[in-house]
DNA sequence: TGGTAATAGTTGAAAATGTAACTAACAACC
DNA sequence: GGTTGTTAGTTACATTTTCAACTATTACCA
């Protein structure tokens, strides 16, 4: 198992962000889920809900690049959670309404607490620097 | 739809890196996918392999930090269309030596220029000193 | 030896995701 | 007003992934 090729896969970055996206990402993982059950789509529904207060299904697709299925199911997991509430909007029915309980607040910040203090151990092995042109760049390349 | 809480998602690094790997493997999907009709986990295990020449299942489950059930079934289909072959060792009869074939080392040798035409355009975002600290964050992040 | 533990890899069922087709509500145009 | 087109969101079905149990082979050690 010697390298042969020159080309690096640890060079081409799709390939690198997938694999810093799953390290990284694994241990909040064990947190969201073994605390609550919850899978990646339904924290990040939850903590942008947390975050805007107020938004449609729409606006959450559009926010956190996610697929309108996969904010459906994520959605519909919330609210039998009693994590979330629905509200169709008066004017155009078409629209909900999504907001936070109470409830869906306690988890939210029992989770923003552990998201700190994990991205306090994943900032420890960078530099102030290296933070600041990563969290910059990554943003970039988070614009298609 | 405004804005409240002071906890900024765009600075949670797993969300951002997961964000930015989504985003920037989806156009190199198409082409793996629509040349190929091939998954993720199959790109690879066959780049790994063209790079690495000769390895087991488990060196790849390693270096690509991927579970063993799918570097199970990715060296399934890729067999199954003749990119790659099976040898079992002769000392430990557990481990089974993968290669590729002729074929898969062609298919391997077009995906590679377009990967590295896709991270010309994904790099023409970022400034050289970007790319540097970018690669080598990304590559600390991956070690967990 | 022989019996238990460990390792490489596979398989089946359950869970999650992707895709496309669908419903319901509104818009726009004649 | 009625037809056609659009939009927000859901559902059904196929594809992938995950998890746990499984086989086969080798290692360890009393």
């Amino acid at each position: 198992m010697t390298q042969k090729d020159d080309f690096d896969l640890r060079e081409f970055l799709p390939y690198l962000l997938n694999q810093a996206a799953e390290i990284s990402s694994q241990s909040f993982q064990r947190i969201y889920k073994g605390r609550y059950g919850m899978l990646r789509t339904e924290w990040r529904v939850l903590f942008h809900l947390a975050i805007y207060e107020r938004m449609t299904a729409k606006d959450i697709c559009e926010k956190a690049i996610m697929h309108k299925t996969k904010v459906s199911r994520a959605v519909q997991r919330l609210e039998q959670r009693r994590y979330l509430q629905r509200k169709p909007d008066e004017k155009d029915r078409r629209h909900e309404w999504l907001t936070l309980t109470s409830q869906g607040r306690a988890v939210y910040e029992d989770l923003r607490a552990h998201a700190r203090q994990h991205d306090q151990v994943l900032m420890q092995k960078l530099s102030t620097e290296e933070i600041t042109v990563l969290r910059r760049v990554l943003n970039a390349l988070s614009r298609p």
